[in-house]
Formats: structure tokens, C-alpha cells, sequence
DNA sequence: TTTACTTTGTGTCCTAATTACACTATCAAA
DNA sequence: TTTGATAGTGTAATTAGGACACAAAGTAAA
């Protein structure tokens, strides 16, 4: 009744941002494999919808709840069956051996504060690469890293999901190195800062940053209500 | 070795313009549920791509080849076990009865008079069912229809793919009937001819309309080698 | 052959958005 | 008190977007 489906797994890529690059949790399979890291994933329950089998992998593996995920899209095709050397996969996979997977991606936003790799401890670790520095992966997740990295870039400029990969105090020169990284393209600092207040969706605080080695700066937060009141209203223009 | 997967299927949403709105082919199932139409779709095969899949699928339905696939995404939660009425997934299913079926969707775009329904000898006959007459599908094929809608929405303000709607030679005014039936909003005539121009992915043809009773129109073409020319460059925005 | 009907095709003005660009202010540390 | 680092700010020029009305070219009907 509530086994798991060989045929379908979802596949994770989860984002961090270290206030100057965006990393990706990764897995350590082992060595036995030409390529040992890969996108967190797991094969999916009968009886579980499919946002619910990516955020139960996510929180199995992280203790992250509340976690922002999107769809990316299905992947998966024959050839997939012919790398035998994930051991779960390999066992679940054992009674119907001409069988393929199907996986489904999905992207998900932390903040990098709310998983740190060796303070947890799930059986499973994961850690923190830089993405620009990810060339190899196992099966095909490379191509899943390529179509989620442009899935978020597209996503972008449109809503404002950065958000989720920030605290909840943040600098504006933090945003604006978080929108850098992710479009992979310079942004002029004033005419970032004059757009995205434009927006209207950031509310500075009584508050400043401190101890920093220069002039500190305005520390805002995002305002939610005030987004979705504008999409309500029809607003649909958060674009860069 | 070449079997049909009982887990895994493709949908097709499959739109058509017929020069005033959108269509989408569906497939009458017969009377023995409660909605009788339903999206173009079917098990796939061990040894196949997902795309390869919906290629075949829409082939073997209309017999058009080289058609314009996307993939939208991945649905299907356990409900959808229950619904038992399609005939052939019945009986694909029947050795796996608690199993469950994800969809992987895909929408497509075509010029209408590439299939015609009674003039073709398919098996199933599809029909040509205006999109905005469709409140009912079978399935969670609705669901399905109203993300292709989004999706074809958001893509066409990136991409100029609503020329895989329109016949080789095509008006200004086919042109704009088609944006404003994709967006659902009205366009300004003037405004919509200046932006599409501007473009310079569409070349004036030595050729008029003919035979209609008003002032025949300049007709244009597409043109697909300065598009890829433009990308290649860089250049990314075409939208509306 | 004239008139009515229908759709095509065009230009300007105004406002909003985008780009490029450089210097002063404020803190900690040396 | 000097140095080093980042925060924070304005303007001018260009480009894009939105609103808007009328003459031109064909067929069909009188």
C-alpha cells in the first residue's frame, strides 16, 4: 500500500546563497562511480503526492520545513537505467530490473544559516558547493543543475523569490550581490537600488548593521503583505 | 524489453489558431464518465525519451511530424488511481493495481491546417475544441490545460514561437489576433505593428492578400535565420 | 458606376523606464 | 590621524511604452 514506486524519484536542487556566490547542496555517494556527487533525491511513495515526496526528501535530509520548492520539470530517460551503483536505487529497482526512472525535478530557496552540514545529524550529509564549480554529476543531474539554474533565472525576473534565500534582515548590497549571482551578469549598484525600492515591496528598519569594518548599512526586510496585495491587485512587473 | 511503462504517461496539449482564437485538440473517450473529453495522451515505453514519447504520441494522432514540443512538467497524485474508466490504462495498470500514473504534459503548437479531423483516418479522432469553451476534461487534464495556457503565456513573452501557429505566409493583423488570443488581453494596433517590426525577425514578402473584400494586406514571413542570428548575439528579449 | 462596407496602414506626443556615470560619508583597524 | 572598505546618493540622455484618429484600397451591393 505505501511502498515505494521504483519507476519515479524527485530530485532536489537546493540553493544557497553565502552572500557572494550561490552554492548547491550535494551528496558524497561513495566512491564507487566515475562521478561521486549528486542532487539530493529519493524514489517517491505510492500513496504521496509529488510536492510531498520533494519536501519530505528535503526535510529528511536537511530538518528544513517551510521550505520554498518549485517544479522544474520530468527528466529521466533510458539510459538512466544502465547506472547500476546507487545502492537504494539498485535495491528498490531489483524486482522489475527492465525498468526506467522517471524524475522529477524541483528547486528549491534556503537560507544557507538554516542547514549547516556538520552541526546536523541526519545519515545522509550533504554540503555546500559553490555552483560555478560544480563540472561533474552523477546520472544525468548535471543537465537538472543547468535547467534549474535557468528555471531560477527566469523565475527572477519575475517574482521576488531571492527573498528565500536571504535572512530576514538584509543589506541592500546583499540583494543586489544575491540578483548578480543568479543572472550571472553585473548589475549597476544605483540603478539596482532605485528599481527595487521603486518596487515598493522593502521596508528599511530602525536598524543598521554593526561591528562591520566600514560605514554600516540600512538593514531592510521583505514585505510580504504588501506583495501580495500588489498581485492581488493585478501587479505583475517584479522583473530585472 | 519494448514494453509500455504503466506508470508513466504523456499528455498533449496541443494548440491551434484559427485567425480569431486559440484551440486544442481533444479526444472524445466515449460516455462512461462523467467528462468525456480529454487531453491526447498515452503510456510510454521502457526504451523511450519522454520527448520521443509525446512526439510519437502526436503522431500517431494526427500524423504531423516535426511538431513544436515543451514540456510543461509533471503531474499526477495518488487520486488519480482512482478514476478507472480509460480503457487502455486499465488495462496497462491491471498488473499493478496499487500502482500510480504520472503524467508527464507537454504542449505543442500547430498550424490548424496541418490536421483536420474528419479529413484524416486516425484511429482516435481528435477534435478542434476552442479554448475557451473547455470548462470540463477528464482526469486532472484541466489542471493540465490551464498550466499549458500559463505556460504558453509566459513563454511567448520571452520567445517568438507563435509563428509555429500561423502558416508560412501570415498578416500583420493574424500576427496581432494571435498575441492578443494568447495574452487574453486587447493590444494596441499601432503599438503591436511598431514593437514586432522593431524586432526584425519578420520579412515583408513581394505578395498581397487576394480576393478579400477590403484592402488586401502585406504579407510576411518569419524569419528564422536572423532570430538564431539575434540569440546567438545575445540578444534575449523579444516580448510582449 | 456609384455607394457602402470592411480592414489596412500610418505618426505624434507624452510619460515612464533605462542606462551610464563619480564622489562623499561612515565606520573599524592600524 | 590615517588608511581601507563599503554605503549611499542624483542627473542627464536615451529608449521604450501607451494613447489616440483618419485616409487608402479593395469587394459587394444597389
Amino acid at each position: 500500500m505505501n511502498e515505494l514506486n521504483p519507476h519515479i524519484s524527485v530530485d532536489c536542487v537546493v540553493f544557497g546563497f553565502d552572500f557572494e556566490k550561490l552554492n548547491v547542496l550535494v551528496i558524497d555517494r561513495g566512491s564507487n562511480d566515475t562521478s561521486r556527487m549528486a542532487l539530493p533525491g529519493n524514489l517517491i511513495y505510492n500513496s504521496e503526492h509529488l510536492n510531498e515526496a520533494a519536501t519530505r526528501v528535503l526535510e529528511e535530509l536537511t530538518g528544513i520545513k517551510n521550505i520554498y520548492l518549485e517544479q522544474i520539470g520530468a527528466f529521466g530517460d533510458p539510459l538512466r537505467s544502465k547506472k547500476q551503483s546507487d545502492q537504494e536505487w539498485l535495491k528498490a529497482i531489483r524486482s522489475e530490473p527492465s525498468a526506467r526512472v522517471i524524475t522529477v525535478a524541483y528547486f528549491s530557496l534556503v537560507k544557507m544559516a538554516d542547514y549547516i552540514p556538520h552541526a546536523s545529524s541526519f545519515a545522509k550529509v550533504a554540503s555546500w558547493v559553490s555552483v560555478k564549480e560544480i563540472n561533474e554529476l552523477a546520472f544525468d543531474h548535471l543537465e537538472i543543475l543547468s535547467a534549474a539554474k535557468e528555471t531560477l533565472k527566469q523565475k527572477i525576473k519575475i517574482q521576488p523569490i531571492g527573498f528565500n534565500l536571504l535572512p530576514e534582515k538584509f543589506t541592500l548590497s546583499q540583494l543586489h550581490r544575491l540578483y548578480e549571482a543568479i543572472l550571472e551578469k553585473p548589475l549597476d549598484k544605483r540603478n539596482f537600488r532605485r528599481k527595487i525600492q521603486k518596487l515598493d515591496i522593502i521596508t528599511p528598519l530602525r536598524e543598521k548593521q554593526f561591528g562591520v569594518p566600514h560605514k554600516p548599512s540600512q538593514l531592510y526586510k521583505f514585505n510580504k503583505e504588501k506583495y501580495e496585495l500588489l498581485t492581488k491587485i493585478g501587479f505583475d512587473n517584479f522583473g530585472f
